[in-house]
DNA sequence: AGCACGCCGACT
DNA sequence: GTCGGCGTGCTC
């Protein structure tokens, strides 16, 4: 009988994932570009696989080539998926068949029956100002029926939330549904709550909450019914085969949680614009502080919306740099730090007046490390080049990278010294202190550490809203998106860390973390303050927040990025090699950085290579790790210098390498 | 990445 | 004698 030939996508990372089957004359006649099957892998296994094509049977080692086991009829890959994928596992040279398979839900015999939001259709209350309104008018004159991709920059306050509202009604007008991507899990609630009661369309959230049976239940929804929907997920649900699809929104697109940075590097940002663009549907970005990249991309062209102001009357937040230099030796002041009588004073007034008051600082724990008195010695993790944080509530010394802990030591082993001092400080430090100086009043903290799941998530930010507390002290957790109707002061301490973060983008960092956590203060109305505690108050990062200058970080750190050929001027990928044996893993990455550097002088010459050097933190769990730079302004030439690399290029079993196209560290 | 095969050391 | 350590090589 007549066999046919199958290109397959099979979920194993060799051959770049794409292995021929055969199938009789019956099977064939079912099986299509996107099917899902099993088919055998090696000695009695089964993998997972994606018909990507029909191949004829030249040139092929006909023993070798053997049957598709079977055909699952539950799920399929839609064509407009497909083209997706095969873009993506170019795009982040990353094999195909596991791309897809990471995606895709687990498959179910009988899934639980879907939970979702209806919504209330509650007729709007919201008058549009007028820069709402002209946004909202130019993006639907620019047609909501053809692709589009506009970036609203608007500083925090202005009213993004009343924007992505209007746009939806008028897709969902259109019996269209609609995607909102937000960068994590915690921002989920208040979305909620506002597009449920305005829209009245069925909302179903996505996100790590969500059980895989009710995953699996979605796709397959998604994939029958096409009426208007609302699909509001976090960075994997760009991925949904959502019917009807006719708008994308990426709120906070800043957002460092859209880039994916195990498996298939991917930034959700990205794709979302690249899915726009093949289902010819529109795509916003929103952000106070978009990033560099993006603006450049959007700056001076019609799609750029900049909002300046905040709605309804409210103002930006006075900001004041409190100088921490040499407070340390101030005696009157010790017990304050790392609080200033500044921030002390100011947190007094606010708290007689019965407001509430936000402090960040972007550290857990209590101290970064412990370290000996008489001998120096600090206490470091076995398995990893860090040393180990201090919790001093659960008196014990913690690697923040692997799993090692232990308890708090009574003296140093090297010299038996019974002094051992903490160094720096994260948010145990700054509750305790701040606890010591107000004993009678609520504070708590708001951080990974202390908010382990999504309802002590919301009972926190419930008790906070009802003023049943006083203080809270967080990190990145706080300053995400949240509103705080009666917090009109906001004291942000330790950021000189981030300040000295050794890559081209901690200005951008430090710059987003400052405006989006002050963002959070005097969003009602009333006048706010921000303290900024540094020991570089001369630093230029500050006048920005402090002159509210809307965009002239911008101005002056692309000339920067330009200088130092970073991106957007030139686009970066990052291949890392990771092994046991320090010895390999440093040999293998300098020879490959020298074959590379061959192949670039000979083929592709607006190629730069750097390095091989190591990771910032060189050994994780026993494992070390070097990397490669590769950076070119010409995205085709940086492109097939990889798949030149990748082609020629098996690495030895004891090491494992990875892809990272675009990347937000240089980890 | 799995998984099998295969070649060496330490045990009932 | 064999159990199991992990180095090596293959998977359509």
């Amino acid at each position: 009988m007549e066999k046919h030939f199958f290109l397959v996508a099979v979920n194993t990372p060799f051959n770049s994932s794409m292995l021929t089957y055969s199938a009789t004359e019956e099977m064939s006649s079912v099986i299509k570009k996107g099917s899902l099957v099993k088919v055998p892998l090696g000695k009695n296994r089964l993998a997972d696989g994606c018909v990507w094509g029909k191949t004829s049977g030249d040139n092929l080692d006909l023993k070798k080539i053997k049957d598709i086991h079977s055909i699952s009829e539950e799920l399929f890959i839609l064509k407009e998926e497909c083209d997706l994928f095969q873009w993506m596992s170019s795009y982040y040279h990353y094999p195909l068949g596991q791309l897809i398979f990471d995606v895709l839900p687990t498959f179910l015999k009988r899934p639980r029956k879907l939970n979702f939001d209806q919504g209330q259709g509650v007729t709007s209350p919201f008058v549009l100002n007028e820069d709402q309104k002209e946004v909202v008018d130019k993006i639907a004159a620019a047609g909501l029926d053809k692709f589009s991709k506009s970036l609203v920059h608007g500083v925090t306050g202005a009213g993004k939330t009343i924007i992505y509202l209007e746009l939806i009604k008028k897709i969902i007008h259109e019996k269209k549904s609609v995607l909102f991507l937000l960068p994590e899990i915690n921002l989920t609630p208040q979305f909620l709550k506002t597009f449920q009661t305005y829209l009245d369309v069925p909302i179903y959230s996505y996100n790590s909450a969500i059980s895989n049976s009710d995953k699996f239940g979605l796709w397959k929804l998604l994939q029958e019914d096409s009426s208007p929907k609302l699909i509001l997920g976090v960075r994997s649900s760009i991925f949904l085969p959502i019917k009807n699809l006719g708008l994308v929104i990426v709120d906070e697109e800043h957002d460092q949680s859209f880039k994916q940075d195990d498996r298939c590097t991917y930034n959700a940002r990205d794709i979302a614009i690249k899915r726009a663009s093949l289902l010819k549907i529109p795509v916003i970005l929103g952000s106070a502080t978009p990033m560099v990249e993006t603006y450049k991309a959007f700056v001076g062209t019609t799609h750029y919306f900049p909002m300046q102001k905040r709605a309804q009357e409210a103002k930006l937040p006075d900001v004041e740099l409190v100088d921490m230099r040499g407070r340390g030796r101030i005696e009157s002041e010790k017990h304050l730090w790392p609080y200033s009588s500044e921030s002390i004073f100011k947190i007094k007034k606010a708290l007689e007046k019965g407001e509430q008051v936000l402090v960040f600082i972007n550290r857990l724990g209590y101290a970064s490390y412990l370290q000996c008195n008489s001998c120096g010695h600090q206490f470091s993790c076995p398995n990893c080049s860090t040393n180990l944080k201090f919790f001093k509530k659960r008196s014990e010394l913690v690697c923040q990278t692997c799993e090692f802990k232990m308890p708090q030591p009574e003296m140093c082993p090297e010299c038996m010294n019974i002094q051992l001092t903490p160094k720096g400080f994260g948010t145990e430090k700054a509750h305790d202190t701040l606890q010591g100086l107000f004993p009678d009043k609520i504070i708590e903290r708001f951080d990974r550490d202390e908010i382990k799941t999504f309802t002590k998530l919301e009972d926190t930010l419930n008790l906070f809203h009802d003023k049943k507390i006083d203080i809270l002290v967080g990190t990145q957790m706080l300053s995400k998106g949240h509103n705080f109707e009666n917090v009109n002061l906001v004291i942000i301490l330790g950021i000189d860390s981030q300040l000295n973060f050794p890559d081209f983008r901690s200005n951008e960092r430090v710059y987003q973390t400052l405006t989006q956590v002050s963002g959070r203060a005097g969003r009602f109305g009333k006048k706010a303050e921000v303290l900024v505690h540094t020991l570089a108050p001369e630093n230029k990062i500050f006048s920005y927040l402090k002159n509210h200058s809307f965009d002239d970080f911008y101005k002056d750190e692309i000339p920067m990025r330009e200088m130092c050929s970073s991106p957007p001027m030139k686009k970066l990928i990052l291949i890392y090699f990771n092994g046991k044996d320090q010895g390999q893993v440093i040999k293998e990455s300098s020879e490959q950085a020298q074959r590379l550097r061959d192949t670039a002088e000979a083929h592709f010459a607006k190629v730069d290579i750097l390095g091989p050097r190591p990771s910032m933190i060189e050994k994780k769990v026993n494992k070390f790790t070097w990397s490669l730079m590769i950076r070119s302004e010409d995205v085709n030439q940086l492109h097939n210098l990889v798949n030149s690399f990748e082609k020629n290029y098996r690495p030895p079993h004891t090491i494992s390498l990875k892809i990272d196209v675009d990347p937000y560290y240089f980890d």
